[in-house]
DNA sequence: TTACGTCCACTTTTT
DNA sequence: GTGGACGTAA
């Protein structure tokens, strides 16, 4: 592995904390992995040594290349998410955590769970509420920023004094209801570890744990919050430190990511030093310099300056088009033209800003057989058919998952809310699962009466718990159960089949079916990674979001333009606008060989909103990232107002010249 | 109580 | 294009 100075020094940094401030493109995971490397050189125990990463997807390639460059001294470097590693201590402590029986529950449960305390604590009829989206999002900020909810409410200044209370309402409802049904959501995994940490009456088991590591690895500094650096902090009196980030690519505010972390990195950490890695090994300059400038129209200070070891190359290109179908119908074009003459598909990337932005996009894909895989928004495990799944899989688990009790009850005809809740409610006084089947044909006559339903659910129950000894069993019973009713319920049945494929698969790697179903609520996107194998050329269509950390050879970044970049809702905080530039220029620096940015003029479908004419546009703002852009950074192409020969074939009508009149 | 039709608003990023 | 709110028939 070879390594420039700055990132040997920092590989072989020797005394305490050290946190590598380094740009895009400038070999921040060889570092981390030089770093492992090197403690392993020096006859550190890789067991004492922890990797921690913000996103599983930074956790897998840390992994991988961990084993592929480090050999088998890495295996048992202890990598992954802060969310997972905090699930995996706790799990290895019980009785300190006393988290032995419990449900996780995914963005989708928590969502359906603040629906009904919602529902419970509003009156009939009571409109212009919060949503429950918007109250999950109010609780996890609360949360991760290690804010009150009350105190967070009323810093907010967006509610009133009766919408607060009632919020509190919800929000305690909420907490009081995951106590009850021994439900910990993603916050939670974070938050429980971290109490703990710093609880004074707990320093032994405090102690316990970070006496396990000398050093922690952290990818992606820029991207932790409070609660995340609480539990870096608990760790640290042992260990050392030693963090990668860069400021310019923290694209997390939304989930409390507190860039202090890194900007004042010297003075939350005593003895603290900072090294910054300046050379970009990953594309030429016409791409760093077209980002160099939008960081530097930027009114915070970055002091970022990317410089090319590969020096010149292609100017990075900008398309304007009329609309999306031409904009997709473009790309596409260009795509087949690359792969013709020699480009692999593997080797193009398309960004978007949100998922839904790919829809023309994979039409168009599919309607010319490309194949591509796309990274970011829904996963498999949220998809309708696959939730049926979970569903009574979980049911057989816990008595006390009334989330999986619900949706699994109202499979049926006949049963909607009031009578699932009427059944949840009699099964909920029982402990154990053995309990809830047995009592169930009792409970079922009771409120639903001896009918086809009732010994349909008993029947599905059954053939799920009793027989199967293995997870993999187990999965394929209750595909069989649910199969006839799916069939007739989702139109697109075969293709949603084919997922279930792929679940037994995955299903056949665990020992027990509760280990099965926390592995896919922790990492529900390693269900679609697995359908890719690393060999097949396939085209990736991917979120910004998820691709920080990637490179392409030709990146497409599509769709840039007012609304999007930045986007609408970010218009009113300068903050939030800066964070929407940030995003871009994670976008931007993904490019290795070409950059090409496309934008379309759509004043008709998303109402774009122009910032000056709302009256709350901030000061410095801007709602276009592109406006003044110089000509000689880009090359630029109007695809737009060009007409197919074969269209409107009436009369020319004149153009129209601002002196006639 | 459930199921279904209609109208309306709104469309992010991840663990 | 989707989900939520609301009204209504069975």
């Amino acid at each position: 592995m070879e390594l420039n100075t700055d990132q040997t020094r920092a590989a072989r940094h020797e005394g305490s904390h050290l946190l590598v401030l380094a740009g895009a493109g400038t070999g921040k995971t060889r570092t981390i992995v030089a770093r492992a490397a090197h403690l392993i050189g020096e006859g550190v125990d890789p067991r004492r040594i922890l990797a921690l990463t913000f996103t599983r997807k930074a956790a897998g390639e840390l992994i991988g290349r961990l084993k592929s460059q480090v050999g088998p001294a890495a295996e048992t470097i202890r990598a992954g998410t802060f969310h997972a590693f905090s699930l995996h201590t706790m799990r290895h402590f019980p009785k300190a955590f006393g988290l032995d029986q419990m449900t996780i529950l995914d963005r989708d449960d928590q969502l359906e769970l603040i629906g009904m305390v919602r529902a419970g604590v509003l009156g009939k009829g009571e409109k212009g509420f919060p949503k429950r989206e918007r109250i999950a999002e109010l609780i996890s900020y609360a949360r991760n920023t290690n804010i009150g909810f009350d105190e967070y409410l009323k810093k907010l200044d967006e509610y009133r004094a009766g919408e607060i209370e009632k919020l509190k309402k919800v929000f305690l409802n909420y907490e009081s209801r995951k106590r009850l049904r021994n439900y910990v959501d993603y916050d939670d995994l974070l938050w429980l570890f971290a109490r703990t940490l710093h609880n004074e009456r707990m320093d032994d088991v405090r102690r316990m744990i970070a006496g396990q590591y000398d050093h922690v690895l952290v990818d992606e500094m820029q991207d932790t919050n409070p609660i995340q650096w609480l539990i870096l902090d608990g760790l640290r009196d042992d260990a050392k430190l030693f963090c990668v980030g860069d400021d310019a690519q923290s694209i997390y505010a939304f989930r409390g990511a507190d860039f202090e972390n890194v900007h004042s990195f010297r003075e939350r950490v005593q003895g603290g030093q900072i090294l910054p890695l300046h050379t970009n090994y990953r594309s030429t300059q016409p791409i760093l310099d077209l980002a160099n400038w939008l960081l530097a129209q930027s009114p915070l200070k970055y002091d970022k300056h990317l410089e090319s070891v590969r020096g010149s190359g292609k100017k990075p290109k900008m398309i304007e088009f009329d609309n999306a179908a031409e904009e997709a119908a473009w790309i596409v074009q260009d795509v087949i033209e690359r792969q013709e003459t020699g480009t692999k598909l593997k080797d193009m990337m398309i960004l978007v800003r949100a998922a839904w932005m790919t829809r023309e996009l994979e039409a168009a894909l599919i309607e010319n057989n490309i194949d591509y895989i796309f990274v970011g928004g829904t996963k498999l495990m949220q998809t309708a058919h696959v939730k049926d799944l979970l569903a009574i899989l979980r049911a057989v688990i816990s008595p006390r998952d009334e989330l999986a009790w619900s949706r699994y009850l109202r499979f049926f005809d006949g049963i909607g809310d009031v009578t699932a809740n009427r059944i949840i409610d009699k099964l909920s006084v029982l402990k154990s699962p053995g309990d809830a089947l047995g009592k169930l044909p009792e409970i079922l006559s009771e409120t639903i009466g001896k009918n086809d339903s009732a010994a349909t659910i008993l029947k599905g129950l059954d053939q799920v718990s009793s027989g199967p000894k293995t997870p993999e069993e187990a999965v394929t019973r209750a595909v069989e159960f649910l199969h006839p009713i799916q069939k007739k319920r989702y139109p697109n049945w075969p293709k949603r089949a084919r997922d279930y494929e792929l679940l037994i698969t995955l299903a056949r790697r665990h020992k027990s079916l509760e280990s099965f179903l926390e592995t896919y609520t922790l990492d529900p996107v390693a269900a679609t990674f697995d359908t890719k194998p690393e060999d097949k050329d396939v085209l990736t269509l991917i979120t910004v979001h998820s691709a920080k950390g990637t490179e392409s050879k030709i990146a497409y970044v599509i769709k840039v333009q007012p609304g999007i970049y930045p986007y609408n809702r970010a218009l009113a905080d300068i903050k939030e606008i800066e964070e929407e530039r940030r995003i871009l220029y994670v976008a931007m620096t993904r490019a290795m060989d070409e950059l090409i940015l496309t934008r379309v003029d759509e004043r008709s479908g998303m109402p774009v909103f122009f910032g000056s004419s709302s009256g709350r546009f901030p000061e410095g703002g801007t709602s276009d990232f592109l406006a003044d852009l110089p000509d000689e950074l880009v090359e630029r192409d109007i695809q737009a107002f060009r007409p197919s020969p074969f269209e409107d074939l009436g009369p020319i009508k004149p153009r129209f010249r601002p002196t006639d009149n």
